[in-house]
DNA sequence: GTCTATAGCTGGATAGAC
DNA sequence: GTCTATCCAGCTATAGAC
């Protein structure tokens, strides 16, 4: 059920500063990711942020692309496994995941130079599961039960939804919307195999 | 399509004072919501915030509480249409109400007083969608295609993944996303009639 | 009810020693 | 590559004049 993002492995000061700001991003916003913050946490001088990453907004940009590339290959794994779809179901209730996407999206409201990141990535994470679910649909022998574009759609928006909603102790409804979705993966992929890496 | 938010009527300066947070809100994002800022462009001085609403957190308690209401208000009234399941549609479809709720989730984490107030407002919002869409559902001849839970979750998760992505000009698939919600619709409530109000 | 003035703090960012 | 010291801006919040 948790996140399969992988302990943080200690690859020199630019790592841990942002393994740093993504801890605390995720569990106080990002009005608390402030540069002695992060490199207080990280047991670093408040200073090294601006000798590798020059700005605050150069170390968010680097942090959301870090993040960014390795969520895509993780669903690039998930989609290449036997089960497409149920696995790309997995991967994007990862709740830690959803939480950065959150404080970026909010970050972008005031930091230009996150607009455009989040777009690109947004895109390029849309065009991959599209490809991957229209595959699925297509080695399909019945006609199936809804379009590509739209059951990614639909997979995506109530997964991020549900985790959000979960974060604030609402829950109610959750069982049969995710049945709703689950039963459309069943019609077209079959009962879900252990998938319990 | 756009919001059906009344234009701010002038009310004295506890509401001049709302209405200029909301705005900063909406357009820059929390951080930029100071009470210089807000008091500025409410053409009042900061010492003003304090005087009416304590401190910054207290206004914007004050500030969703009263955003929260008037939502209420229009659900409440979208909901006892002829066609409840079209008007919620487009009553949830807001984007200044979604763009407010995303700085308050955000705001959330780290003004823990923000936490509870958005929790109890969800399940009000949730509970009264629910009581209507099932009364909808129950007065159907035919077996509805999903239950009222499902269905309120599914309009409401992909109406404000939909709203997201588009403000930051990501809509592929939203076509068929949305043709996938409106044939339920249209199957349970009939082709949607003119609702240019 | 509205203002000025100010205390006290925290933030981003840079200069320069080591 | 890492640190100390520092500048300056902006913030919350309060005291007190009007």
């Amino acid at each position: 059920m948790s996140s399969g993002r992988p302990v943080p492995v200690d690859q020199g000061s630019p790592a841990a500063l942002l393994d740093a700001a993504e801890k605390i991003l995720v569990e106080e916003g990002y009005a608390a990711a402030s540069s002695r913050r992060v490199a207080g946490a990280a047991g670093l001088n408040a200073a090294l942020v601006y000798y590798y990453f020059g700005t605050m907004d150069d170390l968010f940009v680097a942090l959301f692309r870090r993040g960014s590339e390795r969520s895509f290959q993780l669903q690039q794994q998930a989609l290449a496994s036997d089960q497409p779809l149920w696995s790309l179901w997995e991967a994007i209730h990862d709740r830690t995941s959803a939480a950065l996407t959150l404080e970026f999206v909010a970050l972008a409201n005031h930091r230009k130079a996150m607009r455009s990141e989040i777009t690109r990535s947004a895109l390029r994470f849309r065009h991959m599961q599209l490809e991957a679910v229209a595959a699925v649909l297509e080695r399909q022998e019945q006609q199936p039960p809804v379009s590509a574009a739209a059951l990614v759609l639909l997979m995506s928006s109530v997964s991020r939804f549900l985790v959000m909603e979960r974060d604030f102790d609402v829950v109610v409804g959750h069982e049969e919307a995710v049945a709703l979705v689950e039963d459309i993966l069943v019609a077209i992929e079959g009962e879900r195999r252990s998938t319990a890496a």
